[in-house]
RNA sequence: GACCCUAUCGUCCAGUGGUUAGGACACCGCCCUUUCACGGCAGUAACCCGGGUUCGAAUCCCGGUAGGGUCGCCA
């Protein structure tokens, strides 16, 4: 290999303001490493007081669609990461905030044709087969990353043949190498920040800044996030998609704390903050250059740290939304009832997806509570349900129906009768929720109040 | 096949020449307890391998190996 001579990249200068754009090509959902780019994104323009872009990749006509587009946006606005400048929605001639659009490549024909007789007119360019061919440079490119440092890229063995790449395909088309660069370029992109599967590619990317006689931005190659086996992360794996933690009832917000720490860290931060936190904080220099693996536990750990702090009414408001997908509807309760019936189980901290499994025996009939076969056989046996009768006498008889009047009720019975907490406990469980799970006995025996306590277990008596 | 990136507990991160290699998730045990959890206490578990450099390497260099990526008229 010859001596490489490197590109000499010029800092820009600390008075050009930073501007960096989030460039997804709309494939019909938006992958938790799209995501995370999005993130770092917006963490960099947040902390150096930039600009956030979002651009719509959609030079392939064949897979793109409004609806395609629809899923990014709806996305990235349910991380809450809000853009500077872009499309305001998918509709590729609909809205947009910016001067520097169009944001849709499928909308920038125009530009893409006389960059590309720019480079034509340069000797940079030439017409071959109908297609248009960037005269690519034989010797090594060095790529100068922010997060890897120099890299020198030779030719391959296949390059070493023939370097050129097409810029335009005969149908007229431009390659996403081609529009990206124009894109940058004609959108003052300052920072390429993007996944390390572009690293490789950046040599022609770089090339075909320098034709154009201007500098590259400064890169920053971000790793990728794989699978836990190690093997890359496609669309059907589990945790790809973000709609997968929208439809699974995840907080936001513990996605985006979890993703943050996924490859990047700082010095003496919290484990838990938000994004507004630590963007002070963040710097491209401390991202990690290993890729990281995708754990569903941990993920599911932040959702509950974030869950048991959730604001009360923020999460009876998020548990309504969750059982009425569930085909649970609470509107013909009282709301405080709703509300103190769902909060019994906010310290469980589970999906809300998962919230119906633990609250949806507030809302049937008290005749019509369904017992799990399993728990029903555990709990509600010919030894039980005579202690359960005399558990129903002694709650009848309370003057004060709340937890603690039923817990100290429950025991001195417990106590008189010779038998263990739980031998009163179960069978009232499963009488009240037909589960031997749940929140707190006590504290949803209150919720249901006396009428329907007595209800369901005269029903489970039967 | 060529080229590029990477390599600390199972996982995510600390650790940039001298540490009993630290934290978190997960896992295991005990305590608490009305269930499931939470919480408290304790525990198992890692520097990929081989050469150098050095008084001394997880840390620096080289080589392997392994994983990932790229080499499209896909994005």
């Amino acid at each position: 290999m010859d001596a490489v001579p490197p590109v000499s990249y010029f800092p820009h200068p600390m008075s050009v303001p930073v501007r960096v754009r989030f460039a997804p090509s709309p494939t019909g959902y938006l992958h938790v490493g799209g995501a995370r780019t999005a993130l770092f994104n917006w963490l960099y323009a947040r902390r150096t007081g930039g600009t956030f872009v979002l651009r719509i990749e959609d030079t392939d006509n064949a897979r793109n669609s409004q609806e395609a587009v629809d899923v990014i946006l709806s996305g990235l606005r349910w991380l809450g990461l809000d853009w500077d400048e872009g499309p305001l929605t998918g509709d590729a001639n609909g809205p947009v905030k910016g001067e520097f659009g169009p944001y849709f490549q499928s909308q920038r024909g125009e530009i893409y044709r006389r960059r590309a007789d720019e480079l034509k007119a340069k000797g940079h360019a030439y017409e071959k087969d109908g297609a248009l061919f960037f005269r690519m440079s034989r010797t090594p490119i060095t790529i100068l990353d922010l997060i890897r440092g120099d890299v020198v890229r030779p030719l391959t063995d296949r390059e070493e043949i023939d370097p050129d790449r097409v810029l335009i395909r005969s149908d007229g088309v431009p390659v996403f190498h081609f529009v990206n660069v124009v894109d940058d370029l004609e959108m003052g992109i300052t920072h390429v920040i993007r996944g390390e599967d572009h690293l490789s590619n950046t040599a022609k990317h770089v090339a075909l800044f320098r034709a154009f006689g201007v500098e590259p931005p400064k890169y920053a190659h971000i790793p990728l996030i794989l699978n836990l086996d190690g093997s890359k992360m496609s669309k059907r794996d589990q945790g790809a998609s973000v709609q997968s933690y929208v439809d699974d009832g995840y907080l936001p917000e513990a996605v985006i704390n979890y993703l943050s720490l996924l490859g990047w860290s700082a010095k003496d931060t919290p484990e838990l903050f938000t994004k507004e936190e630590i963007a002070p904080r963040f710097e491209l220099a401390d991202i990690n250059h290993a890729n990281a693996r995708f754990d569903l536990k941990k993920l599911e750990h932040f959702h509950f740290e974030y869950t048991r702090r959730l604001e009360p009414k923020r999460f009876v408001h998020l548990g309504v939304e969750a059982l009425l997908k569930a085909g649970i509807h609470t509107a013909g309760f009282p709301p405080s009832y709703v509300a103190a019936a769902l909060l019994t189980s906010q310290e469980k901290g589970k999906l809300f997806k998962e919230l119906p499994i633990w609250t949806d025996f507030y809302f049937v009939d008290d005749d019509a509570v369904v017992f799990d076969p399993e728990s029903k056989a555990k709990a509600l046996t010919p030894t039980s349900l005579p202690l359960l009768q005399k558990l129903s006498e002694r709650f009848a008889a309370l003057p004060e129906f709340n937890a603690a009047s039923l817990e100290a009720a429950l025991k001195a019975l417990a106590t008189e009768l010779g038998v263990k907490v739980g031998a009163l406990v179960q069978p009232c469980r499963v009488a009240c929720t037909g589960r031997l799970v749940g929140p707190s006995l006590y504290h949803l025996l209150e919720v249901l109040g006396r009428e329907k306590v007595a209800k369901r277990i005269a029903h489970a008596l039967r």
